[in-house]
Formats: structure tokens, C-alpha cells, sequence
DNA sequence: AACAAATCCTAGTTAATTACTAGGAAATAC
DNA sequence: GTATTTCCTAGTAATTAACTAGGATTTGTT
């Protein structure tokens, strides 16, 4: 019951392009630096991003990655959901058998999962990068 | 971003002892048997189980496990925390490191975990057996 | 044209964890 | 004393996670 390496540094690294992106695009290695983060292990969650749609990217010298649409409109959810695929943390054990839930008590634990799939989900998809970059100005002001 | 497979039997193993154990106690082999579990690897999940007081269980022949408290005691959060241990699904990156959280953005993400480990944990400690047990009632009804 | 800085694409490898399997000791009922 | 059960520890096989590696391709700069 963890979330891997992808969605904790891919989380970073969209927090990162949120605030460093603005203007051009940043590059992986500047990412990577700032975040520490393997290089190559963070191409490889870049493009899970820019397959979701939630980044965009331009090749060659100066090139580099920026977010593909406003703060405000991609959640936490959008982001761990292209990294380490469906957030659900259980399945119903039985579906793959022939019958379904044919047994009372799998059926009762599937309503379980069911809940607990359903507060993942509503913890993940209420909060927006934009929230998130607000929050951390707010982090940094403290400090001064 | 998944419960093992010890979350998910041992659910169901509980489930099946708040069903079966009221008069006598139930042994591993008759749980195994009707949830299709491995019986020697459910017998180690029973052992997290007593160990963590959610259970008593007597030796020998006719003996067996019964639930240690009423199933109105007994949340879906205490049965998960005893076979998976920590269910929070992230901590905070920094921390292993010497000053914590020094970069801003490791600390807004730490926001996000703690957001998500909160509601799991809302989740699953608000449900309990006796809520599962009459669940299973009502779909039994439903079958007939 | 040459070079450097970047993304892109695919495959391989190592480390960790999960999900069991295995063997046998100890307790208890009959 | 024998069958039935829990108890305890160790080993193993399979899967997944977390990288590493090599090189092709694109683009800006000189």
C-alpha cells in the first residue's frame, strides 16, 4: 500500500515545471539538479506525462518540457494516474473466476474496496497544481 | 498503489471468523477451504492477526481461532494496519535526509501525501466488521 | 557543415518485495 | 497414543520496482 518512485518524483517534477516553466522550457537535467533525481529514470516519467497530455515538449538545444495546460486545470490525480496507472488499491478478487461474486463474504469486502478506492480517488482529484504552487509561495515566504 | 494480498485475504478471513466463530472456534484449514486461500500462508496471517490482538485462538484438535472482541470493535483500519503495518502510502521524501524538508517543493509535496493518507485512513477506520457482517446478511437475502 | 544540447525509444539489469512452500515442534481432545 | 490443530522459523520462486545503458533523432548556434 505505496506509492511508488514514479508518483512521488513525478509529482516533483510537475510542481517543478509549474514553477520553473513559465517562461521556456526546462530541461530534464535541470529538473533532475534541482529535484535529484536520476536523469534517465525521470525521461522515462516525462513521457508518461507527455503521453497523458499533461506536458509538452520541444527537441534539440534550448528544448526541453512545459505543462500543457493551466494549473488550475490539472489535478494530482491527472499526474498519478499517468504514472502508476490505475490509483485503485484493490480489485475484486473474484471477476477473473467464472462466476463473479458468487460468494457472499468476497462481495462484502469488494464494497470495502470500493470505499476505500472512492476516498483515493476524491482525496487525489480535489486538489490542483495550481493549489499546490499557491501553497508553496506560501512556504517560501515563511522562510524569509 | 495496491493492497497485497494479505490485506485482501486476511479480510476476508476475518470476515469469514465473524460469520462462522460465534459458537465454536474456526480452524485455519475450514478458512482456507472456503476462501480458496493457501493454508499455510493463511496461517501466517493469522499469526499478525493474533499478534495483533484481533484474534485469540485455541490449540489442538477442535481448536481454531475466534475474534477477539465484538465485531463492532474491530475496524477494517485495525485488520489492514495488523497484516500490512503502516498504511500510510507515502511518506515524506526529505526526513532521511539531514535537514528534513528544506526544499519548498518536497514540502508541498508532503501536503499531498498527508492529504491522501488522511483519507484512507478516514476510510477504513470508520468501517467495521459488524457493519461487514450485516452487509453480507442483506446480499444473502438478496439471493434467495 | 559541424557540434552541442536536448528529447525520444527500447532493452537490459539489479534490488527489493511479495507470495508462497516446507519442515517440524508443541499443545490438546478423544 | 494418535489425530488434529496451532505455532515457529527458514527457504524459495515469481513479480515488480527502480534504475542503467546505448544510441537515434531533432534543433539551435557558430
Amino acid at each position: 500500500m505505496k506509492l511508488s518512485t514514479k508518483g512521488r518524483y513525478g509529482l516533483r517534477a510537475m510542481i517543478d515545471l509549474a514553477i520553473y516553466s513559465e517562461t521556456e522550457p526546462v530541461s530534464i537535467q535541470s529538473i533532475a539538479d534541482r529535484q535529484n533525481i536520476s536523469e534517465r529514470y525521470l525521461e522515462q516519467l516525462m513521457a508518461k506525462l507527455k503521453k497523458a497530455g499533461l506536458v509538452t515538449s520541444t527537441r534539440g538545444a534550448g528544448g526541453g518540457y512545459r505543462l500543457a495546460k493551466e494549473t488550475g486545470s490539472i489535478s494530482v490525480g491527472d499526474i498519478l494516474r499517468a504514472l502508476e496507472g490505475d490509483l485503485r488499491a484493490v480489485t475484486c478478487d473474484a471477476q477473473e473466476g467464472e462466476g463473479g461474486c458468487e460468494k457472499a463474504d468476497l462481495c462484502v469486502s469488494r464494497y470495502v474496496w470500493q470505499r476505500i478506492n472512492a476516498s483515493i480517488t476524491n482525496a487525489v482529484d480535489t486538489m490542483y497544481l495550481e493549489q499546490l504552487v499557491e501553497k508553496n509561495k506560501e512556504i517560501e515566504k515563511g522562510k524569509e
